[in-house]
DNA sequence: TTGACATTCAAACAAACGTTTTATACAAAC
DNA sequence: GTTTGTATAAAACGTTTGTTTGAATGTCAA
């Protein structure tokens, strides 16, 4: 009998196609005949091998987008047992260099982004997957390294502000690059990747760099 | 002759639900046919006030995307005002204070920031629409009020990273509000955004609060 | 070679899609 | 009262959609 072979070309080929369609247009906009061309195979292919057009979808973020997440967060970690002591700037400047240099290509990393911006808005079955496997455990162990040196009376809630902000700017700068182009008149070159990264670190420490007295 | 009669119910539902619907789904995953029994009106409604569904799209970032943006922005500047001097800190706080309680329901913000979500991704017409028409003068007067404030040698396009990345912050906290709860365990309510709103003052003022010496 | 299984293919399916057409209702204008 | 223009209605248009079918092809075991 054809046993599966390891590796079936057809079925990775749809993947890949698939969340390249995906992540360049949302779920709806992309047809199956649309993927089907792409990845150079039968329309049936679609159905034989995923079932329909939704599981396609969620087997893109279990085989695709996780691993990739996973792989993300290693790089980070990674980066960050470089260094000696696990200071506050250590942290945020291995955080934006994973996120915005990192493991993966231009076009993988604006697959990523691209995708996870689609599920963030609504509560649909890819979203749960993702802030369950990924979001939530990566933001714990994050939690974990920045606590202890945080200053005092901030609090569990404050810290995951802290975080989630900074998320949010890698995100942004991110999946949001047509209007940073549009803005800053810069290309995402290596240089201004770099810049980005020494602007979240700078920001995500000293903010405005004018720090007033808060009440 | 019929006149215009000022104000036309149908064609003004067909914006509202279709706004509705839009920034919840998408516009390929919204047929006109959804759009029309939300409006309680006949299909041929929309090619008949709109054209296409396309058209329908665009009018209505333009007949309420972008009127609302300009109230917004109008909101940021009255708050601004009634400041005697327009301190870093004041500044900030109004702008995540207008984009986070500001001048609209909860409802109106959630299709506002799904809406500009959708847009930012990709290069569409609503989006040079919205680039061009809101975000390029919007950021250069909040340029204009900050760049006195700010520290020696940042330079123009610093400046413009920092709006940015505060522009991130509260265009995360309106729109990933699914993973925000689920990170922090609450709800939107009147007092968690007010949390919000001291938090995205604090870290866009000071950031992480452990300022460390960067090179 | 035969039989069993996995994969690909062209063709067809019903349903849903955006859009158009034709008819009707109701104003105000002449 | 007829005409003119605007708005709504039901029905149909031709495409495109996701999915299914049944035959063809290739592969390995017996």
């Amino acid at each position: 009998m054809g046993k599966p072979d390891n590796h079936d070309l057809t079925k990775e080929r749809l993947l890949d196609e698939a969340e390249a369609l995906f992540a360049r247009k949302g779920y709806d906009a992309v047809s199956v005949r649309e993927i089907t061309n792409a990845a150079r195979c039968n329309l049936a292919a679609v159905n034989y091998h995923f079932g329909n057009k939704k599981n396609l979808y969620m087997e893109v973020f279990r085989a695709r987008w996780i691993p990739r997440a996973r792989r993300l967060h290693e790089s980070f970690r990674k980066s960050l047992d470089a260094e000696e002591a696990a200071s506050p700037e250590a942290v945020v400047r291995a955080l934006a260099q994973a996120f915005l240099v990192g493991p993966m290509s231009d076009e993988e990393r604006f697959r990523h982004h691209q995708l996870m911006i689609r599920e963030l808005g609504q509560s649909t079955e890819a979203f749960e997957l993702v802030a369950d496997e990924v979001m939530r455990p990566f933001f714990k162990k994050l939690a974990g390294t920045l606590q202890p040196a945080m200053p005092q009376g901030l609090g569990k809630e404050g810290l995951m502000l802290n975080i989630l902000s900074m998320f949010a700017m890698v995100l942004y700068f991110n999946f949001a690059r047509l209007a940073v182009t549009r803005i800053t008149g810069r290309e995402y070159t290596k240089a201004f990747k770099s810049r980005l990264v020494e602007h979240i670190t700078e920001f995500s420490l000293t903010g405005l760099g004018v720090g007033g007295d808060l009440h």
